[in-house]
RNA sequence: GUGCCUGUAGCUCAGUUGGUUAGAGCGUCGGGUUGUGGUCCCGAAGGCCGUGAGUUCAAGUCUCAUCAGGCACCCCA
C-alpha cells in the first residue's frame, strides 16, 4: 500500500505555477484595497467556538467548521469567515482606533462541507469592512471599491451584475406588510434565499408549505409574488416606500454611478448578522451560476464584545468564485516566472563561475544556476521547460572575455554581450 | 448529510452484442557523436482496467457492495 499524493479532500496544492496566480491576484486585490485606504491586518485562524455563536448562523457553526477541544479542553475552530476576527479585533480597540477605520485582510477560510464547482473547503477570501460610518456612503464606498476591483482585473459590466437588498426591508416586508408570523417569516426568508435555484411551481409549492393557513387567506403568496417580482425599487407597494430602509436603498442606489446595480428583492445572505443593506455580485455567464462575493452591513456585531456598537459594513470575496470568473472570460493574465535567466555551464566550472554571477545578481536580476553539469541541450531543455525565455552560457571562453552567450529561447536569438548589455536587455523585457 | 454521474498507463481518453498475451495521443526516459532547447526521426519504460465479492465456460465490459472523484441540493465565497 503506497501513500495518496492527493491533497486533502477540498483543500488545494499550490505549484508555482498556481501560486503565480494567486499571487497575482492577492497583488490586485491588495492595490485597490489600498488606493482606497484600506490597511491590511491579520488574525489566528484558530478561534474560541463563541465568537461564531452568536451571530453567524447555526448551520455553519454546527455542521461546516472544522472544530475541536484543545489540550486545555477550549472548543475551538478552525475560522470558517473573517468578520468575528475582524469585529473582536476592533472591539479590543474600540477606543484608541480612528474612525473611520478601513482595514482589509486575505485569510484562508475552511469550512467542512462536500466540494463542488466553486466552493471547496478551503479558500482565500478578500475581507474589506470599515467601521464607524452610520451613513450609505459606506456601502458607496465598498460597491464602488468592488467595481473597481472587477476593472482592475480587466472586467467590464456587461461581465458581472451587483444586486443590491436591505434586510431591514425584507423584515418589514415580512412582519408589518405581510404580516406573517415569526416562524412564516424565517421560512419565507430561507425560501426567499432559495429562490433563484427553484423553479417557479417548486416555489410556489414550498411557499405553500411555510404559510399558516390565516396567512395564504390574506393572499400572501400574490403579495409576496409580485414584489419579488420587483425589477426595481419603484416597483415596490407603495406602503413600503416610506419607511427608511426603503429610502436608505434608494439613496444608495443613486449614489452608484455603475450601469450593472440593481435592486434584488431575493438577495438574502446567508449571516444573521447582516442589519441593513446586503450586496452581492453575480457573474453573467450561466457557467458560474452563485454569487461570486457578497457583503452588507451588520451594526451590531463589534458590540456583541461587551463595547458601545460600532456601525460596520464588510464584504468577503472568494478566490475560487474569482478565477472561475477570470477564466470564463479570458482575463486571466500569462504569469511569467519570477526567474529572468537560466545559467547553463559548459563544463565543470561552478566555482570559477561564481562571482560572474553574483555581480549579475547584484544588478537585480533572478538567476537559476544549473547544477547538473550535463550536455548543455539537457540543461536548456530544463529552461524550456521552466518556461524560461533566457539562458545565458558560461564556459572557459565567457570566463576569460567577460562576456556572455546570452539566448532567447522565444525566437532562437543568441547575442554575445558584456554584463551591462545583458542587464539593459534583460531587464527591460521583464519589466 | 441527500441525490445523480464517473473510475482503463503520469495526463486525456478508446476498448465493438462479455471471447485469446490491454490500445492511442500527450508526457517521461534513451538514442540521432564531441559547447546549444522547442520541430523531425528511431526506440524504451510505464496498467492486478479504483477495491472486494457475485453471475458466467469466459468479465475492462453484466450485478451488488465499498472507496475515490465530479456535479447538483443544503449552506455559502
Amino acid at each position: 500500500m503506497s501513500l495518496s499524493t492527493k491533497p486533502y479532500k477540498g483543500a488545494r496544492d499550490f505549484y508555482p505555477e498556481d501560486k503565480r496566480l494567486q499571487k497575482f491576484i492577492f497583488k490586485v486585490w491588495r492595490q485597490v484595497a489600498e488606493s482606497y485606504g484600506y490597511e491590511e491586518y491579520d488574525a489566528p485562524i484558530i478561534e474560541p467556538l463563541e465568537i461564531y455563536l452568536a451571530k453567524t448562523g447555526s448551520e455553519i457553526v454546527d455542521e461546516q467548521t472544522y472544530n475541536f477541544i484543545d489540550r486545555g479542553k477550549r472548543q475551538v475552530v478552525i475560522r470558517p469567515e473573517m468578520t468575528p476576527s475582524v469585529s473582536r479585533m476592533v472591539a479590543a480597540k474600540r477606543q484608541e482606533l480612528a474612525y473611520p477605520l478601513r482595514l482589509y485582510s486575505i485569510p484562508n477560510l475552511w469550512r467542512y462541507e462536500r466540494p463542488q464547482r466553486g466552493r471547496l473547503r478551503e479558500h482565500w477570501q478578500l475581507n474589506v469592512d470599515i467601521f464607524g460610518v452610520k451613513s450609505i456612503y459606506a456601502e458607496v464606498e465598498l460597491i464602488n471599491l468592488t467595481d473597481a476591483i472587477f476593472k482592475a482585473f480587466g472586467a467590464n459590466s456587461t461581465m458581472y451584475e451587483i444586486k443590491v437588498n436591505h434586510r431591514g426591508l425584507i423584515n418589514e416586508i415580512l412582519k408589518n406588510y405581510l404580516q406573517l408570523s415569526q416562524n412564516s417569516a424565517y421560512n419565507v426568508a430561507k425560501l426567499i434565499d432559495r429562490k433563484a435555484k427553484l423553479d417557479k411551481a417548486d416555489f410556489l409549492d414550498q411557499l405553500d408549505q411555510s404559510l399558516l393557513d390565516s396567512e395564504k387567506a390574506n393572499k400572501v403568496p400574490e403579495k409576496l409574488l409580485s414584489i419579488l417580482d420587483s425589477k426595481s425599487l419603484s416597483d415596490l407597494p407603495p406602503a413600503l416606500t416610506k419607511s427608511d430602509n426603503f429610502k436608505q436603498l434608494k439613496d444608495l442606489l443613486s449614489n452608484l454611478e455603475l450601469d450593472n446595480v440593481k435592486y434584488d428583492p431575493s438577495i438574502m445572505r446567508g449571516f444573521d448578522y447582516y442589519s441593513g443593506i446586503v450586496f452581492e455580485v453575480f457573474d453573467k455567464s450561466e457557467n458560474n451560476n452563485r454569487s461570486m462575493m457578497g457583503g452588507g452591513r451588520y451594526d451590531g456585531l463589534v458590540g456583541l464584545f461587551g463595547v458601545e456598537p460600532i456601525s460596520t459594513v464588510g464584504f468577503g470575496w472568494g478566490d475560487v468564485t474569482l478565477v472561475n470568473f477570470l477564466k470564463e472570460h479570458a482575463l486571466l493574465p500569462q504569469l511569467k516566472p519570477e526567474t529572468d535567466i537560466y545559467v547553463c555551464l559548459a563544463g565543470d566550472i561552478y566555482t570559477k563561475a561564481k562571482d560572474m554571477i553574483s555581480a549579475l545578481r547584484r544588478e537585480g536580476l533572478n538567476l537559476a544556476i544549473d547544477l547538473t553539469n550535463r550536455k548543455l541541450g539537457d540543461q536548456i531543455k530544463s529552461a524550456d521547460k521552466k518556461g524560461l525565455n533566457y539562458v545565458i552560457i558560461i564556459g572557459e571562453d565567457e570566463l576569460k572575455s567577460a562576456h556572455f552567450k546570452l539566448k532567447t529561447l522565444k525566437n532562437k536569438q543568441e547575442l554575445n554581450v558584456n554584463l551591462k548589455e545583458l542587464v539593459n536587455i534583460v531587464k527591460h523585457d521583464s519589466h
